[in-house]
DNA sequence: GTCTATAAATCGATAGAC
DNA sequence: GTCTATCGATTTATAGAC
């Protein structure tokens, strides 16, 4: 005979302790939550949490690893690295936007960050690295001829940014399929066509 | 004869102190910034800084109070109010940019706020106020027939907020006059215009 | 209007038992 | 892997002298 089925402690995994924490991060702030606040919000105390991260720095890191790697993620994808300058990069931001809606609290948080902390200063070079990527595709098409200089490229590149991102101020996850279309086809078809 | 010329001390005055404890916000984050922070920026002691303002949270209302001034004062702009919904649109817009660039840190605080505290809350109704009114604007200039539907008219208009308020990421002070002119152009012309 | 001094609460983090 | 208990530093804010 078996031994009887151990019951299940309802014991948190590491996994699950940084999805509520990145929850209480972007509702609260990083530096107005405590880890008593992170705690609580777990259903464990202080020490408990700290036997799962080493600190409050450990968890942003982590969240900020997960935002990041979704985000490079896209530039790996075959159709960000074949065609034309411009096919490239709506591929991209099509991409962008997906990673936005599926990562969001982890993009918000990565979206949030001003480089204060050394992990801070850590994300926010490699957010300019891909963001210097898309830059460099909005030049080559300027020059290709694909698009028109209607603005600096350099201007153009930081607006498409900009835009691209403000999605994570109003996106709820899993609403919305046709987000990273829409998203997409604003970008690259104007805001406001005229009639 | 007059009495002699008093020597001016070199006192603080609650519009300095507002601007040094801004730049501290800005760069530190405002839960970040503690006020003997502030009092060390500003080159007094923390009492002295409480002599002025009532506490941390006073500061924050009177810098978000500048900020969102600015902001209404565009609509209250002649071209704001006459003219075509598209005509009004890109005036405010323009104006906006104005408003982002010479009111910099007011403006970049106010688009940080959360909502966590009674003044935060506050604020972000007024900004949503702000938005409420482009984006009825926007749905007028659709349903006039000025620009074409090509995402739903609320998109449009949250995807126009961000690529403006985005502005204050990287911009500096002083810096590009023409800087509305162009962010107009890119909003109602398109951010990539194809060839 | 500025200061020294300090209260009262909370912070991130650790020790050590079970 | 969770807990109780606590350390030492820091926080917002106040009392009261000059």
């Amino acid at each position: 005979m078996n031994s009887p089925a151990r019951v299940r402690r309802p014991s948190h995994g590491p996994g699950s302790l940084l999805e509520v924490a990145v929850g209480e991060f972007i509702t609260r702030g990083y530096d107005a939550t405590s880890m008593e606040d992170l705690s609580r919000a777990a259903g464990i105390t202080k020490s408990s949490f700290y036997h799962h991260f080493a600190g409050k720095e450990a968890l942003l890191r982590a969240a900020l690893e997960r935002a990041l790697d979704g985000l490079f993620a896209v530039l790996d994808t075959p159709g960000a690295r074949t065609g034309s300058p411009v096919a490239r990069l709506r591929h991209i931001v099509h991409g962008q936007v997906e990673v936005l809606v599926r990562e969001l609290p982890y993009v918000t948080l990565l979206l949030r960050v001003r480089g204060n902390t050394e992990t801070e200063r850590w994300a926010l070079e490699r957010r300019r690295t891909f963001d210097a990527h898309v830059a460099g595709l909005v030049r080559e098409a300027v020059e290709a001829g694909e698009i028109r200089a209607g603005v600096d490229p350099a201007l153009a590149a930081r607006l498409l940014s900009g835009l691209v991102n403000s999605v994570v101020e109003w996106a709820r996850p899993g609403r919305s399929a046709s987000l990273p279309d829409d998203v997409a086809r604003a970008a690259f078809e104007g805001i406001l066509p005229a009639s």
